[in-house]
DNA sequence: GTCTTCAGTCGGAATCATTCCGATTTAAAT
DNA sequence: ATTTAAATCGGAATGATTCCGACTGAAGAC
């Protein structure tokens, strides 16, 4: 995904392209493996654009998400992330520093079946692990 | 998942175990296939123990967490509901309702495999579908 | 290029589930 | 019966997110 698919996809959902916009998209992308919150979003937006306001941030996160242009990863301990990687993967988040890494899902859910014995229709997925990445288990060893 | 035996867990857990900690079982129990929240437990124990408080119910589920007994589903859009099925499973979460389906995982992740690629150690998972159920795809068709 | 309009932006206040606090009560071991 | 650490309580604090009304500017029409 490029920043240029981004403006492109905004304009075909008839969104307008502001420079806040563009900048929000630049830090996707940029900070993309990290998987950014608002907060970290806002806070690198501010040094580029000192005028930002944290309301646009939120507001332009949720227009990007209710579009389809990037997934909001949602979290009650911790802030909400973003991640602009839409392929069907399981994110496995480390519980000690936070971090987001993506990992490709060998699943297999015939959805047809489970639609036809429980009546529930799937609009959208969450796949996530909870533990330790590397980096923490070598400092828990140490 | 018994009451005698959440009692018995809680014993061997060393926790103390009090009229309140035996009604909130009760109600975990009772309301099972809705996976109840914090305010269903707070309301459904209040008729019971009027002198329930909200901050006991979130404590004890805390702790009930903590140590095992249940597992907390975290969300930022709705409270955080509970369950007592700790069987590996998907949840079905119905988008416009709230009701949660449980629902077998044929999944096949290979844990050993994923931890020597990612050097990540799973503790937990989480894996949820969002839709909607049988009766809420009724509705919208009406 | 100018005009017009409505989506987008802004800052600050409001929201609300959850957590924190210090005082009180009580389960359960001695 | 006594002791004590854990549990409970109500109310205040938290903090990410949403809401609000006023202002601004992107982009289509002329």
């Amino acid at each position: 995904m490029t920043r240029e698919t981004m403006i492109e996809r905004l304009r075909e959902k008839g969104l307008k392209i502001t420079p806040q916009r563009r900048l929000i998209i630049d830090v996707l992308l940029e900070r993309q493996p990290f998987h950014p919150g608002a907060s970290l979003i806002y806070a690198e937006g501010k040094k580029r654009t000192p005028g930002l306001s944290l309301s646009t941030v939120y507001a332009t996160l949720h227009e990007f998400s209710r579009c389809g242009l990037i997934k909001t990863l949602e979290f009650d301990q911790m802030e909400n992330r973003y991640e602009v990687n839409l392929e069907e993967h399981v994110n496995l988040i480390c519980q000690r520093c936070g971090r987001i890494i993506d990992y490709p899902s060998p699943f297999i859910v015939d959805q047809a079946e489970l639609t036809e014995k429980t009546g529930f229709l799937v609009q959208k997925t969450r796949l996530e692990y909870y533990g330790y990445c590397r980096d923490c288990l070598g400092d828990r060893a140490a």
